[in-house]
DNA sequence: TTTCTGTATTGAACATCGTTCATTTTTATG
DNA sequence: CATAAAAATGAACGATGTTCAATACAGAAA
């Protein structure tokens, strides 16, 4: 019966990215601290690194989760049979209210940095794919020379585009906007960068 | 002479503030240490703590050079009677240059967070307002029937645009792209933005 | 110049954080 | 049930930002 040792770490690990997310989303990645996490997963301190290395692999794990479910967002959003104008649209509006809902959640994904010297794990990395893959999917029928690479680029370009608009927002840099322009904004940017297929 | 306590002083906040801006243009924003600061700048660990509320307080102030030096590099670049597209190329492509040359002083522009409930000081804030002015300018010909907000936002649109795939490239987010390809990508982005005002 | 007074500077001390590890508790096995 | 191995615990450690009583200094008065 070694099932239930493994079944109390996988229970623990459920419990910690719990607490973590919840934290986060109230407080914000800022306002993290260790003892808080412990704390809310009715765990010991030292609980917390006996499943990660540190704080950073639990933020992690926190991200990876807010990814799929903002990957899940995404797929929902996307009409079927629809123009590339419509997608793009879609796509981004619903980006946009992701952003908006799940506002500290979303911020994490893009404040969270590794200590100096220490790179993004490559599995997390490919974790953020999907968001090229969405827009790749429907730009490709409109470059039809392009190689699969030009293609992912120009997905990232777009994606980042549209992602720039929202964070520069949603940070408060710049004096404030309301959410109606700003989804005003991320639509007729959409717009733009669909228009520019033709 | 109560000349010579006032000198001090300001002698004091630069050697800070060269000393901050050193050690984030080095390790970036995230390894920034307060006793290293005060070591480097010559001072004692309390003597920061005369000048500056708190450590937010210097790294507002190390943000506010960078961003007189972004201001200053943006519009040697802007060239004299050119095209909206050629103004929003330079523009794009001056940007994309400091962000490369400066990348973790420019990071720490948008990387900084104020803690949990502070707001960002004004201004700071209204020092942001040129980026947008720059690009507001070339638009309002543009954009006849638009009101000098509909200008100031649709500005900070497209800003925000051209700063979210360098930003996005920068943070090392997704899979790595050349140096040369960013710059191909920002500039066929900028020329996206000029085209959609025709 | 010398003395005195208020201000500026100092760095040891404090509170708080992430992280470690000797100890205790729990789980699996003979 | 006894024993060994593994996991959980939380006190302790080192590093950090910040404070503040003690010290050094600048400016005014004599």
């Amino acid at each position: 019966m070694t099932a239930k040792r493994q079944a109390k770490k996988e229970d623990l690990r459920t419990r910690l990215v719990t607490a973590g997310t919840q934290l986060i989303r109230d407080q914000g990645l800022k306002g993290l601290r260790a003892r808080d996490i412990a704390e809310r997963a009715g765990a010991a301190l030292g609980g917390l690194y006996t499943v990660f290395d540190d704080l950073d692999g639990l933020i992690l794990a926190v991200n990876s989760g807010t990814l799929k479910r903002l990957e899940a967002a995404l797929e929902r959003a996307i009409p079927p049979d629809a123009t590339i104008e419509q997608t793009f649209l879609s796509l981004s509006l619903a980006y946009l209210g992701f952003a908006q809902a799940e506002k500290n959640l979303w911020a994490a994904l893009f404040e969270h940095r590794m200590p100096e010297g220490v790179p993004v794990p490559d599995w997390h990395l490919a974790e953020h794919a999907f968001l090229i893959g969405l827009i790749a999917g429907p730009l490709a029928g409109r470059m039809p020379g392009a190689t699969a690479e030009d293609i992912a680029i120009r997905a990232r370009t777009f994606f980042s585009a549209v992602h720039g608009v929202i964070a520069v927002s949603l940070e408060g840099r710049f004096v404030g906007i309301t959410p109606e322009r700003l989804e005003r904004e991320v639509a007729a940017l959409a717009r733009i960068l669909a228009k520019s297929l033709d």
